[in-house]
DNA sequence: TGTACATCAGTGAACGCGCGTTCACTGATGTAC
DNA sequence: TGTACATCAGTGAACGCGCGTTCACTGATGTAC
């Protein structure tokens, strides 16, 4: 007979345990759906409470989703700074980058996925939150691009345009990295050639010009 | 007393007419939703018939998504064929296709909105068909580039991951235009310079290298 | 040209179901004394 | 340490509503002769 383990539970740890099933099952959920086509009801069901339950946590489906928002964000922000310590040079980013990339999507899918598709089709308040926080991290590789030995050739302007050049051509990968990750190996040799022409334009552009 | 028109319309015109309003009804309910999220019987109500009658037309709402992507890519590759016919030289396709392309987006919002949302979190189906459609433009556009002077110092390697960083470049600034069409002008300076960075890339390229 | 029949786009009632939200509740956990 | 009360995560019944789909139907349009 196995000794009875009793794991000692504060209310607030089970709260914080059912916030957190909540959040998973509406990642699972919106997997091959949207945010805008699940309802409360499946997502309690999922979790295993009954569907009054979901309103002592969350408010509405929507703010459920601006919490998968900060979160999703939250990891990604913690990447972006593994590769900006990692990478001294300019062309580094490159080579060094693209596997860390890869690996988070890997081991991330289910946020990517999430920001990807709510992105495009989400509730109004959740894509202008997506939008916004693409755009801060814009920004910020804009200002450590500026940085870099090879960023002095750049105006503030062209910062910021090659900023987003590279921010927009790093979510389209993503994306097809979500889409078919038995690619991945394909996928992630194409995108290493394609960020090398655009580095090339990059390195021989002048904001004088 | 005004003459009463008669306007004689035959038994498949009516129908075409209506199946018409459907797409349109559909075009406009998703426009801040979904394909996932809207429902058959929302679509009768605004067409103003009654919901059964749908299933004269479309079998479900993810077969009338099919028929909107078909719709949608038929009007896009006209666009597209404009361009090409219209810019001979390498660097003139930044310049020439980039009003076309704000031109486009303004009289097909409703065609472009629908792309964007749906390929990201439309039905399966949905998205496939998209997706498929994408790889088709990227594919001509790369046959195209080849063809110019400027085409001959790629490989065909090349030339297809060069079509799909243009491809997908359009795609995000279709998007962009979409979602802030009061922008206009500011998204296609932007965008013509960050053209440039990438072909100022291209045209430095060699495939030897 | 006129008649009799076929076609078929659209109707309307009906079905069982899942939806979001309300409300009063339960009973375990937490706290004040 | 023990007791009495407060808190609050989760319950369960109930509501009115919109959903997709079935079915038999209507009546205008089309066609064969």
């Amino acid at each position: 007979m196995a000794a009875q383990v009793e794991v000692i539970e504060s209310r607030s740890e089970r709260k914080e345990r059912t916030r957190r099933a909540i959040l998973d099952a509406a990642l699972q959920l919106t997997e091959d759906s949207s945010l805008v086509a699940i309802s409360l009801r499946q997502v309690a069901k999922e979790v295993g409470i009954v569907p009054t339950a979901f309103y002592r946590h969350f408010e509405s489906v929507e703010s459920l989703g601006l919490a998968l928002v900060d979160e999703s964000f939250e990891s990604l922000r913690g990447l972006l700074r593994e590769v900006w310590l990692r990478s001294p040079q300019f062309q580094d980013y490159i080579d060094g980058s693209l596997p860390v990339l890869a690996e988070h999507v890997r081991a991330h899918r289910a946020h990517y996925s999430f920001i990807a598709r709510e992105r495009a089709a989400g509730p109004p308040r959740v894509r202008e939150a997506i939008r916004h926080e693409i755009e801060l991290i814009s920004r910020e590789l804009a200002t450590d691009v500026a940085r870099l030995p090879d960023g002095q050739a750049f105006s503030t302007d062209h910062l910021n345009l090659l900023a987003d050049l590279i921010v927009s051509f790093v979510v389209t990968t993503a994306e097809r990295l979500i889409e078919d990750p038995g690619a991945e190996a394909r996928i992630l040799a194409d995108t290493r050639t394609q960020l090398r022409m655009l580095m090339v334009g990059a390195i021989n552009w002048r904001s004088a010009r």
